[in-house]
RNA sequence: GGGCGAUUAGCUCAGCUGGUUAGAGCACCUCGUUUACACCGAGGGGGUCAAAGGUUCGAAUCCUUUAUCGCCCACCA
């Protein structure tokens, strides 16, 4: 029985090398008609009893471009269609992210050409046409995502402001506002002027700033400060209770300098004695810590920052000033009221918007809030349990503090491009109504509150806070839910672990009652060919699509999979990706020719091994299979990438392909090259479908074709395999001393009966004149296991004798030192009984070389 | 300030729970038109696995300390 079918299809490889571009667009094309991205796409071979495979697209910015970050998903292709040629029902659900206020920055630019801003087309009528925008650019980044061949169902793809989803999103907004998780609050957040909208804590990155700290004279005391323009948002001076300096000044008041306000002096622990002065001025209004001091101590909440970052509230000279250029005139006339004591430079993290860069200003804002802590205390619980498993296990620890950690969660954002929160407010005064309501539906607050008394939230949803639900989101809405939720695995960026993940986890356990996924893959940062960041000011970006349309898809595919582990980063250079698409080169030239040299109408039959070589390449192949295998499942895509590039280049190519030129065993060849691209083909998709495609012997395609299985190898294959090993032992030495002495045709001998009986075999790969048995060894001892040496006239011996003699003690070196191991009987004891074996083994072969190396160099003595 | 990671051949990196004389690709050197492949073949050189201690029969792998680089977190104005 075969496992192949029969057919008639064949076309031969005609190119003498594999030209990427003829090949790919069509068997994309080919693919996805032939329903094989879908979850039963793989019907024929599918089992019924297999456990179904999910992934979610991390969904890219839908008006964004390929970069490396989105090649990465390439291991999500690995493992999908690894599962769809295991039979398993299998989804990768695509989908694009409307990415709210970077679409929106993004837009307004588009909208600055013509001259306009949003607010001359007003909040509505700048949503739909952003939405517009985003819709129009999409097309653009799923095409580069086909064109990396990911097999993701494409028919099922989501959108983030698909009606669905976002109706998904209100349900859950609706249902944690009535759990009492969701307040509204005003309260101190992180605001970006740049962007006039708040953000979450983990969106703000601090940069290292070296800036002035200036040194003020407020009367009582002297306080220190890098923020002299907020002085007069001051509501008190703090020091430390224990501060024996200013123990009798608690209580009393010190002076703003300007305007002569006096503020209270309290002592409150956080106020760090050694630093500055040790005395604090509390400004509630603009900074996060003294707006906590400030509610310890019910001080008031002076604002003297506006929305767009222009000082308010302070005397006229100042007024309608920058931050920045405030501070400055702040201090000159600090400086001319001789209240400046002193300035010094001081290094220091500053808040900036992760996104555009500019200063966090802290500010008290009304805005929405989620109470994290309970709803994340079940995902630390999932994590710690292992019901989620984070790969590499380290970020673990990462996801867990980040979680315990997290402060109520603002989730209002006053950006206009993203998911309005669906709350509605009364717009009179009438007090037997309640202030707002939760609904998304404008007839509910008509009718709640009358017509005309109500008005709409403005603030939309932090992004997050949407994405965050992705998972069953998406599934709800492709009706795929129950059968494919949870998913298995969630594969993204370490640097979204807490941002997206965490929440994934979060909203999943809270609505769902499930975790989202088992398994969490994260990988690392791609840098550039020297291993250094990328970065558009270092003009060192590399963009994935120049390389594939130079060296072709899977070259990119197998060069961000080898070399590449979980969590690490990895480096990606032109070089890399060439020596990759060489590799394919190398697979389309084997597959030629093997396909070449099977007769014609050839139909497949089992493999039955008749020679050495045939029982090799055999176990190799089979080998391979399990290897492959568990390394996928392990997660070990680059070790699984590594062991097909060997098998494939090391084994079949170098060593059976030509030791098949000697005696050709079409099945063996047939079914090696067949069970290679199987196993090579989640990697590299394109070339070895394109080489399936040519094969005589079948009609399916290789994406939906079975994952190989391996068998059991039988003692006396590997027997028979092990002949193979010897004979490459001898041509290998043979090869060496041919090359180093630069021989020519050498004659080979051996006492061996089976490599004597190859010996066409061993001619030919050792590029030997003839090979003779012998009775006795003469010439040059090749220091193989199996008895072998290079006829020789003592010329070549005695130019060989020093080589021979550093052998010599290398090997006695060696012999000694497992001898040294064997005689202690706590490593005979205490080690593993087959290491133990191993050494013995590894004893005998080096004590025979060694003597038949002293037996040589006896001969040159005399 | 705390945490994590990295440090292995000239370069970029593998090396799973400690067990052959430490690997790969590229680069380098020497040969080679053996018709599948020069996007190739054969051979070669190159590493005291950052340093110092420790545990162990045995350490690149585990522990401690140090150094350098990188990342994350953090409320010091």
């Amino acid at each position: 029985m075969s496992s192949y079918e029969s057919s008639n299809k064949a076309r031969p490889l005609l190119a003498k090398a594999y030209n990427p571009s003829e090949h790919e667009s069509d068997i994309y094309d080919r693919w996805e008609k032939s329903g094989a991205f879908t979850p039963d796409g793989n019907k024929a071979i599918q089992k019924s009893d297999a456990n179904p495979f999910s992934i979610i697209m991390p969904p890219p910015n839908a008006n964004g471009n390929l970069h490396t970050g989105h090649a990465m998903f390439v291991i999500e292709d690995i493992m999908t269609r690894y599962r769809r040629m295991q039979g398993q029902p299998t989804l990768w659900l695509p989908g694009t992210d409307h990415a709210g206020i970077e679409t929106q920055v993004v837009y307004e630019r588009e909208l600055k050409k013509d001259g306009l801003s949003r607010f001359d087309l007003g909040r509505d009528k700048f949503y739909a046409a952003a939405l517009e925008f985003t819709v129009t650019n999409r097309p653009k980044i799923i095409s580069q995502l086909r064109s990396l061949g990911f097999s993701a169902d494409w028919s099922r793809l989501k959108f983030t402001l698909d009606e669905d989803i976002i109706a998904t999103i209100y349900a859950t907004f609706k249902q944690m506002h009535a759990d009492g998780l969701i307040y509204r609050g005003n309260r101190i957040v992180n605001w970006c002027t740049s962007c006039q909208s708040s953000f979450a804590d983990i969106e703000v990155k601090f940069v290292d700033r070296t800036d002035e700290i200036y040194t003020l004279d407020y009367g009582t005391v002297k306080i220190a400060t890098t923020r002299p323009e907020t002085i007069f948002a001051d509501a008190a001076v703090a020091v430390h209770p224990d501060d024996v300096r200013y123990a009798k000044l608690i209580g009393q008041t010190a002076t703003i300098p300007l305007i002569d306000r006096p503020v209270a002096i309290i002592s409150d622990d956080y106020v760090a004695q050694e630093f500055g002065t040790g005395a604090l001025k509390v400004t509630p209004a603009h900074d996060k810590n003294d707006y906590e001091i400030g509610k310890r101590h019910h001080l008031p909440e002076i604002s003297v920052v506006d929305l767009d970052g222009k000082l308010i509230n302070v005397p006229d000279e100042f007024a309608g000033v920058s931050v920045k250029d405030g501070r400055q005139a702040v201090v000159t006339a600090l400086e001319a009221a001789g209240k400046l004591i002193k300035t010094t430079p001081i290094a220091h993290s500053v808040g900036t918007h992760d996104r555009c860069g500019t200063t966090i200003e802290p500010l008290i804002t009304e805005q929405w809030f989620m109470r994290v802590a309970e709803p994340n205390a079940k995902v630390i619980q999932a994590i710690e349990s292992g019901e989620i498993k984070i790969i590499p296990e380290r970020f673990k620890k990462v996801a867990i503090d980040w979680l315990a950690n997290e402060y109520d969660w603002n989730i209002s954002r006053q950006n206009w491009f993203g998911i309005r929160i669906p709350v509605f407010y009364k717009a009179s005064s009438d007090p037997d109504k309640e202030p707002y309501i939760v609904t998304a539906d404008e007839n509910e607050a008509k009718a709640y509150y009358g017509e005309g008394n109500y008005r709409a939230e403005t603030d939309v949803f932090d992004t997050w806070y949407s994405s965050g639900q992705w998972p069953y989101a998406t599934l709800q809405s492709t009706g795929d839910f129950d059968r494919f939720y949870p998913t298995i695995v969630m594969e993204t960026g370490r640097d979204i672990l807490t941002k997206w993940v965490t929440k994934m986890a979060m909203f999943s356990l809270y609505r769902t009652g499930q975790i989202p996924f088992t398994t969490v893959y994260l990988h690392g940062m791609v840098n550039d060919e020297h291993g250094k960041k990328m970065s558009k000011s270092k003009g060192n970006v590399i963009n994935p699509l120049d390389l594939t349309s130079k060296y072709g898809t899977d070259a990119l595919r197998l060069a961000l999979t080898i070399g590449i582990t979980p969590g690490n980063d990895g480096s990606l250079g032109e070089a890399k990706v060439e020596g990759y698409r060489n590799f394919c080169n190398k697979l389309w030239n084997v597959a030629r020719f093997v396909l070449g040299q099977l007769p014609e109408g050839y139909s497949p039959t089992d493999p039955q091994p008749k020679t050495a070589a045939d029982a090799w390449i055999l176990a190799r192949v089979n080998a391979g299979v399990s290897e492959v295998t568990r390394a996928i499942e392990d997660y070990r895509f680059s070790e699984a990438g590594q062991i097909v590039y060997s098998l494939l280049w090391n084994d079949f190519a170098d060593w059976y392909i030509e030791a098949s030129k000697v005696e050709q065993n079409a099945n063996i060849l047939y079914h090696s090259l067949m069970t290679i691209l199987k196993l090579l083909h989640p990697i590299a998709p394109y070339v070895t479908e394109a080489i399936w495609d040519a094969s005589p012997a079948t009609d399916s395609q290789l994406i939906t074709s079975a994952w190989p299985q391996s068998v059991t190898i039988t003692a006396a294959l590997s027997a028979k395999a092990a002949e193979f090993e010897a004979i490459q032992a001898v041509v290998s030495a043979a090869r060496t001393l041919t090359a180093e002495e630069q021989l020519s045709k050498p004659t080979i001998l051996t006492t061996d009966k089976t490599i004597a009986s190859s010996a066409e075999l061993v001619t030919r790969l050792a590029r030997a004149g003839k090979i003779e048995l012998v009775e006795q060894g003469r010439g040059l001892y090749l220091g193989t296991a199996t008895p072998a040496w290079i006829d020789a006239d003592d010329s070549l011996i005695e130019a060989r004798k020093h080589r021979l003699q550093s052998t010599q003690i290398e090997k006695e070196g060696y012999l000694k030192s497992l001898e040294a191991k064997l005689a202690n009987e706590r490593y005979t004891s205490s080690a593993p009984a087959s290491v133990v074996e191993e050494t013995r083994t590894r004893r005998d072969e080096t004590a025979a070389m060694i003597a038949k190396l002293n037996e040589q160099l006896q001969t040159l003595v005399n």
